[in-house]
DNA sequence: ACCATCTTTTGATATATGTCAATTTTTATT
DNA sequence: AATAAAAATTGACATATATCAAAAGATGGT
């Protein structure tokens, strides 16, 4: 958790981070001069749920998770990110407290950027504003998504759900290394994590995957996807 | 549905929804020139996943259910909606299509605004487009709870939040009449209406709500909140 | 390279929840 | 009021999923 002494700026993170399009050039000079960037390790908590939310964090490299600490100890992962990835959260204009907590997966970095200077532009730039916007329903979009495979598809349709979402959302090939743990695995498709390596294995077994070690690659996308559509 | 005479202006809507506050009087008046009310009988659909969204739509009267239509034609209820309460939806700046359904549990009106007037306010009015990212925040917020609920408790928790928040979120009322039905109760929870019902008897019989007809009263609100937080 | 620790895997078993079918109750219609 | 249609209830049973415990495999630090 040191600080870095990279000296990349925030108009060079615009073609990751697409929101930030809108911003003038001197709102993306506030936010460079507002801006550190902290390095974590493997497991390391970046934010945690219920404490006050002093910044945004725009994550800049590794891989992390998103998740809600909910009852028994049990998390629910919302979703995986990797850089490029802009984190808010709901609390920004409602009560200012994380409801969510971001750990890395794998060593990390991320830069911070002072919440009041985001507000700012948020009351002053009305297109950045409404991309903000736009954004968030796109994400409230994608959890109604969520509800629907977590409530409604059985374990199979839901780690369909989860190989296809890496496959298609994080890793961008049909061949990836799961990085994520079996538990990870099991806290984003709201199961036990003995059942998420069974069912694995059922797709192994039934050549919908291959997967040794931690290299998983997909075989059969259309049987996959019936799982997912079929619930 | 039929169109109706009625003749409140929005000026006088605004005690109940309450983002309106931030419309200056041109926007209210233009709001109010392009709004048109219409009634609905029990059971109508007012809005249909799936199709374009070409108006925001204020809920006057009754009672009405918002809903994704999941797999197996079972259907998962997001809120239930009383009057004041204002409904865009998540598509809005995203593909401008409703991701889910409305439909009206008794016979309810409902106000409907031109959406580019609604747009034409986020655009220039910052004050009311960060009103409506607050407001959908704290939907986000109640969404966070609502995965818990759904995937991390079991059927006494999940029926005891859903009575909760009946009492405290839509009657106001510790004793107050279901109205909805007991599927709809079930897709509130997540279950199949015979577990929905087999949780509401086990309740009555341990004396934690009473229940004749359609009437529920909390007798024992602590143990119906130790189910939801056991879960 | 070794030991301790953590993660993954497997099997046996318990349990929560869904499904199906039959019955009763409620609601709507003529 | 009588009938049909819809909703709620109940019981028996099937099954999806979790839990527990033990074993195997991987990982990291000294």
């Amino acid at each position: 958790m040191t600080q870095n002494g990279d000296n990349c700026s925030c108009q060079e993170c615009l073609r990751k981070t697409s929101i930030f399009e809108y911003l003038t050039d001197e709102e993306l000079v506030a936010f460079n001069d507002s801006r550190y960037q902290t390095k974590y390790k493997a497991g390391e908590i970046i934010f945690k749920q219920g404490t006050a939310i002093t910044h945004i964090m725009s994550f800049t490299s590794g891989l992390a998770k998103v998740y809600i600490e909910g009852y028994n100890n049990r998390d629910l992962i919302l979703q995986i990110i990797k850089p490029g990835s802009l984190i808010g959260g709901p609390g920004v204009l409602v009560d200012n407290m994380h409801h969510f907590s971001v750990s890395a997966i794998t060593d990390s970095t991320a830069c911070f950027i002072d919440i009041n200077e985001y507000k700012k532009s948020l009351n002053n730039n009305t297109e950045f504003a409404i991309a903000s916007l736009k954004e968030i329903n796109s994400q409230h979009i994608e959890n109604f998504n969520k509800f629907i495979s977590l409530t409604q598809k059985q374990m199979q349709g839901r780690i369909a759900d989860a190989i296809i979402y890496l496959s298609d959302e994080i890793f961008n090939s049909n061949s990836y290394d799961m990085t994520i743990s079996r538990q990870d695995l099991a806290d984003l498709t709201a199961m036990s994590k003995e059942s998420a390596i069974r069912i694995l294995k059922e797709f192994k077994d039934d050549k919908i995957i291959q997967l040794n070690h931690n290299k998983i690659e997909i075989l059969n996308v259309d049987k996959l996807r019936r799982f997912s559509e079929i619930g």
